[in-house]
Formats: C-alpha cells, structure tokens, sequence
DNA sequence: CGTAGAGGATTGTTCTACAATTCACACTAT
DNA sequence: ATAGTGTGAATTGTAGAACAATCCTCTACG
C-alpha cells in the first residue's frame, strides 16, 4: 500500500477549531456587509447567538483582529474595522507593487490564464444580471487571479487580505454599482495582453487602472467618511 | 490645547493586554534562537512558567501563530514552526517581488537613505568584532529599510514577518558566519546606487543578490534538513 | 450649562471542570 | 522477534463561573 495520493485528503480530515469555524462564519458575515464597518460585536450577544463561549469567541476574535478586519480596543471590545484615508492610499500602494510586479515578469501566456477568464466571464454574467454586487465580487476574483499567478502562497495569502479589506471600503461607499462597472472592459484589456505573453505592457495598463481606482475611491470615501480623525 | 503632536505618545499609553505581553516575550524568545524550530511549547509549563493561565496564553499562541512563527496542530498543540525548502524558495519569491519592486521606482535619492547607512555600518562593526549573530542582524536591517522607502505600514509588516521566517532558516543552519560575511559588501554597492538615485540598477544589484542567497541557503539547508516530508 | 460622581454594563483574566484526542507503553498473537 | 492491539496517562479543546478593571450613561449638584 501506497500513501501516495493521500496528502490532499488531509486537508478534508483535518478538522477544525471551533474558534476557527466560528471566525469563519464571523468572516463572511463582514465580508457580505451583514457587519458594516464600525458595528461593534459584543461577546455576550454573540457568543449567546453562535452557542460558544467567551474563551473560543475571543479567540476567533483574536484571529481575525490579526487580519485586520476587526480592531481590539482595550476594555472596549472588538468593532468592524472603519478604514481610513490612509488606509486606502497605503492598500493601493501595495496593489500596485504586488499586482504589477507580479504581472510584469510574465513573458509568455500564464499558466493560470484560465482563472482569469473565469472571472472575466463572471464579471459578464453579472453585469447582465445587473447583480452589483456579484460584479465586485467578480472582480476581486479576477485581481486575486492576477496576483496567483506568481503562484506564490505567501503572496496569495497577502492579497487576499488586501482585497478583504477593500471590500470594507466598498461597504460603506454610496453607489458600488458606478464604481465597479467601467473596471470589467478594462480587466478584458489585461487579459488580452496576458493572452499575448505581453507582461509589461498589462502591468502598465494594469497600474493605470489601479491609480484611477484609488483616485475614484478616495474622493468618494471621503465624502462617506467626512471625519474620522485621522 | 492642540491635538497635534499627541498621536506618538498614544502608542506608550496604549497598554497592552497580557496576551500581547506573552506573545512579544515568545516572539523574541524564538527569534534569538531560544526556542529552536520544531520545539513543543506546552501550554502547562509555558503557562506556569510565565504566571498567567491557559486562557491568555493560548491567545497568545494565536497571535503567533499568526505570525507563522508557531504552527498550531489540534489537540496536539503548538511548535515552533519548521520551514520547508518550498518556504525558503517561497520567501525568496516575496523577496524578489517586493524588494526588487520597491527599489526600482526610486529615481531619486529617497528620504529613507539613513536608515539603510546606519545599517551597513552597523554590519561593519559587527564584521570588526566578530559578531555574526550582530552580523546577520544588520543584514535583515538592511533589508528592513529598504522596503521601508515604500512609505507603506502593510508593506512594512509584509517583510518583518518575512525576514523572521528567514530567522528560523538561520538557527537550523552549521554556519551563520560563512553566510552572512559576503553579503556585506553587496549591501554597501546597492547603497551606493541608491545614493546615486538609480533605483534600476539598484533593483537589478539586488535581483542578483536575492538569487545568490536563495540558491546557497536552498543548499544548505538541504543538509541540515533532510526529510522533512514536503 | 457644565461637571463630578454613582451605578450598571462590558471586557480582562483566572480558575475549575470535563470531553476529546493524542501518545507511550505494555501485551497479545502469529 | 515483530506487527498489531488495547489500555491508561497526559495534553489540548471548550465551557462556564467568578471577580477585578475599565468604560459608559445618567443623574445630581454647583
């Protein structure tokens, strides 16, 4: 007997933590805007709710204060991060690094060209059915796709970190709808030049595209979040 | 009575709880080597041996686990991480990526420069006394200021937590001295450049430098570790 | 109108308890 | 001998109670 093929049922065997399960669920609720930014959770109403202790409930607390989408206030409680200006600005920042020096090295069609079709179709998808908020989501697939193709774990989990915390932003932005449409002919664009092997010429249309949005996204948070004190 | 320059001393006021308090003591605990990779932190000894209960120090653990300094198996618990060569090929990768990607916008000679001259010669006096641990610790100081010319805080966490992992790498290894020695005075060209505002050439130098360091500690730790099972 | 203080609510931390799981070691059967 | 089996001790996972420390609100007083 062989235990070849097994490594990958590991992950199914391999249980969870409560704590972690019940970060998960605490995720995607934040993440889905059923938490919006600022809302505090308090340990009482939902450890009570999800049926878990005080002890497993600040641990996943503690999990996702690390991920930077809730912030620990001492003797306060946990709240769902507001994000500032600053915060926007420093996200675009690393977008640009990461995103465009990932992209620029490519020389020929990548390997996982294929996710970024997906995302480009699910974008598509989404606009017809004029489901906004799916057509966010298709996109940060589509960045998250971009950033995979460094295939690169530590770089994969970085991003997805980044782009959960834009998705904060959005949440409390007025009109996603305007904001994410004009980006879905710009993601074709990219692709086409990845589909061509043409690296450095995607990363410069990419990191066009990544200063407007952040410019767009500035000047619409700020009138959302008039002050936040720094 | 002006708000201005208070936001400093908020980080001195700003208590910590005592699981951040643990987790700081252990964090450092493992970076000097204390606690070598693979080591099994038990959370009675731990606990009694630093006075606070299970609770705290099991967030604790959380946080550096977080960190990828501890990984954390169920029921099992909690050891003091071991990379595996793919980390070490992965660290190198990040390292490319944002190192490289920071040093290659610069055009100019960059407000940070300080900081990485304080570095070399902080590498030169550790060369002139012999101290290798010193040595090593410039090294990555070195490199810390140089992703700090990004101006950016996530930027910044990135590669701390980065160049920690990279210190596991180091305590496994026979031989620090012979490692870190070379490197010294290919830190002191790419200042050098920097000092001239060519980032380019700069980022080129250290391309170069990044692979050389990978492909000799691949190899070395190959020896040291020879069966880890992927 | 502003301020000080009392009281209640919430978090920080420890402790105890028990279930679930792992680990080490002896024991059996071939 | 050796592989497999099983038992029990040790450790972690989770819950819950308890109390101290801190924050928030609201009232009363100047």
């Amino acid at each position: 007997m062989t235990t070849e093929g097994l490594a990958a049922d590991r992950l199914l065997l391999n249980r969870t933590s409560t704590a972690e399960r019940v970060a998960a669920i605490l995720r995607s609720r934040i993440s889905e805007g059923y938490f919006l930014p600022g809302a505090r959770l308090a340990e009482d109403t939902i450890g009570t709710a999800l049926g878990v202790s005080r002890n497993t409930l600040r641990e996943a607390f503690r999990l996702l204060s690390h991920e930077r989408l809730l912030v620990h206030e001492l003797n306060r409680g946990v709240f769902v991060r507001t994000l500032s200006i600053e915060d926007v600005i420093d996200l675009y920042r690393v977008r640009v690094l990461v995103e465009c020096g990932v992209v620029r090295t490519i020389t020929e069609v990548p390997r996982g060209i294929d996710q970024l079709v997906a995302a480009v179709s699910d974008g598509e998808e989404a606009l017809r059915r004029q489901g906004w908020q799916a057509l966010g989501t298709a996109n940060l697939k589509f960045h998250e796709a971009l950033v995979a193709l460094a295939e690169s774990p530590r770089t994969d989990e970085l991003m997805g970190g980044v782009l959960a915390e834009l998705r904060l932003v959005f949440h409390v932005m007025a009109d996603p709808k305007r904001f994410h449409e004009p980006y879905l002919a710009r993601n074709k664009e990219i692709l086409a030049l990845l589909q061509q092997g043409d690296g450095p010429a995607a990363a410069e249309a990419l990191a066009v595209y990544l200063r407007d949005a952040e410019e767009q996204l500035v000047k619409a948070y700020r009138d959302t979040q008039p002050s936040t004190f720094a």
